[in-house]
DNA sequence: TCCATTAATGCAAAATACGCATTAATAAAT
DNA sequence: ATTTATTAATGCGTATTTTGCATTAATGGA
């Protein structure tokens, strides 16, 4: 059944004219009484009662022409709504990104994308550093924001920001400022870091930082959690390196110590991925 | 927009295969392809990511592969009550009926058609005598049961049972039988009657009844309903005349007299009535 | 009775859909 | 690396469907 057939008879039982219902759907009035009949053929029914002179709905034609209104706007609202899918307007996007900058790029990045696309869902989920991956590619998530390199085939990269490593110290600290520090004054803190992750791209800033003062830090806590080390830090149980970002956070009695040494956010997606909200998404990052 | 394209759509975003999906639907592979391409067209969007060995439905297309199943079915329940009204088995239809029956033949008639067509809606209105045919004529009410004969043009009418006129007395009435009635004794009753319209059938009936006594009835009371003349007659206010279908409405305290004069219960309806509901019921309705 | 109006129909032209055969691309097998 | 099997796209001629024009038939009103 064509939907140009319907939307003849919706046009001629709100007029009951032939004549005047063609002219207004652009055709003739003998291609118009050929599509009511092969409709009425169609469906097995008749919708108009008409003699040479007059057109009258008939009970089913009653029927059909309510429904049939409200299922065509049905029909074009949820195609409408395709289009938007399919332009990237609209849809669902899960992103996981790193506790660092929840209070620092993220909320800039996430006002930009629905200014961009009012319409758009995002779903904001944390994941551990070591599933990141793994979800990305079993289609759990479909943007990772990492600050880890990845050579992984399939994955593409690309780095959206970088910030610098800081010092965090309570605000009773001896360390004031960058010139504070020394390998013998460093020898003698507690450290709490984020977890040792092996061939993690961001560790081994870190491990660079500690190389530079040449010692080994007494690292008595990793965590994964940014707000759990600051937490410790605060209440005095060690010292801690964490991105900038951090300063970020609402963190009172804290100190910010700048160190020269950066650490680089990646944005991370499926090459496969031809999601258009996604790449509406990428273009409006990359752009950041 | 072709349904069938739909069809086509939902068949292969079922399969993901065009020569499976091609031969279940009963076309060649070719035209499949162009089915889906002229759709994709048509809608402005990707429905399919494919390349020469796989398909695979975008995101845009799952969403229309959702929405459009449910939008089937919809359309095709349409379709079958539609076609029910086509039939006659399935609407509403408008009785008005005198207030005499609905306890004799109307349960009756009700149930037949209740039986025959379940899915009918019936629904019962008590018109005024006068306001019957005006009511039928307006589109307020597709039947009208009567006992008025009618030559108004455009309605037709069928009778479809006639019952005796009846003397209703109390109990304790000195009418105990038909011979107990005499010019004499009548003259010193008093009636309550229908009310008397001119030129209605039914009142020229009781008039030919009084005639044949030869008198003129002392009449106190008109009124139109049948269940307040009954009333009245058991409080022993006077004596009525009424079709005995009366006797089936449970009326203690009351006695029937039947009289040997009958009075025709008709059916109504316009002549230009194609409702296939109409028809359905007048069929049954003359069987009776 | 005649006239004006209006839906249906015959026919040819245009548009569309279809099937067959072939092509091009790609994944799997060797 | 090469071959093979699989599979979606495409060119082309044919069949089907739709359309417009002109005409017809029916009907209500003057």
């Amino acid at each position: 059944m064509d939907l140009q057939r319907i939307k003849y008879f919706l046009a001629l039982a709100e007029q009951l004219h032939y004549w005047k219902t063609a002219e207004k759907v652009n055709i003739t009035q003998s291609a118009l009484t050929r599509q009511i009949q092969s409709l009425e053929n169609e469906l097995g029914l008749q919708l108009f009662e008409r003699n040479k002179r007059n057109v009258k709905l008939t009970p089913a034609g009653k029927f059909l022409k309510e429904k049939w209104e409200v299922e065509l706007s049905e029909l074009a609202y949820i195609h409408q709504f395709a289009k938007q899918i399919h332009l990237g307007e609209r849809g669902i996007i899960t992103i996981a990104h790193p506790d660092s900058i929840s209070a620092s790029i993220m909320p800039d990045i996430l006002a930009k994308i629905t200014q961009a696309f009012p319409q758009l869902q995002i779903k904001l989920v944390q994941v551990l550093y070591e599933n990141q991956l793994d979800f990305l590619k079993n289609y759990k998530i479909d943007l990772a924001i990492t600050r880890d390199i990845t050579s992984e085939q399939g994955i593409k990269s690309q780095k959206i920001y970088s910030d610098h490593l800081a010092l965090v110290v309570p605000l009773a600290h001896s360390f004031k400022r960058f010139e504070d520090l020394s390998t013998e004054s460093l020898k003698a803190q507690k450290f709490i870091l984020p977890t040792k992750d092996e061939g993690s791209s961001y560790s081994e800033i870190i491990q660079a930082l500690f190389k530079s003062y040449d010692f080994v830090p007494d690292v008595f806590l990793h965590s994964e959690f940014g707000s759990t080390i600051i937490a410790l830090v605060r209440k005095g149980l060690g010292i801690a390196i964490l991105p900038d970002s951090y300063m970020h956070h609402q963190s009172p009695g804290l100190r910010f110590i700048p160190l020269p040494f950066k650490t680089d956010i990646l944005i991370n997606w499926r090459a496969d991925d031809h999601n258009p909200v996604l790449a509406n998404i990428l273009k409006l990052v990359f752009d950041y």
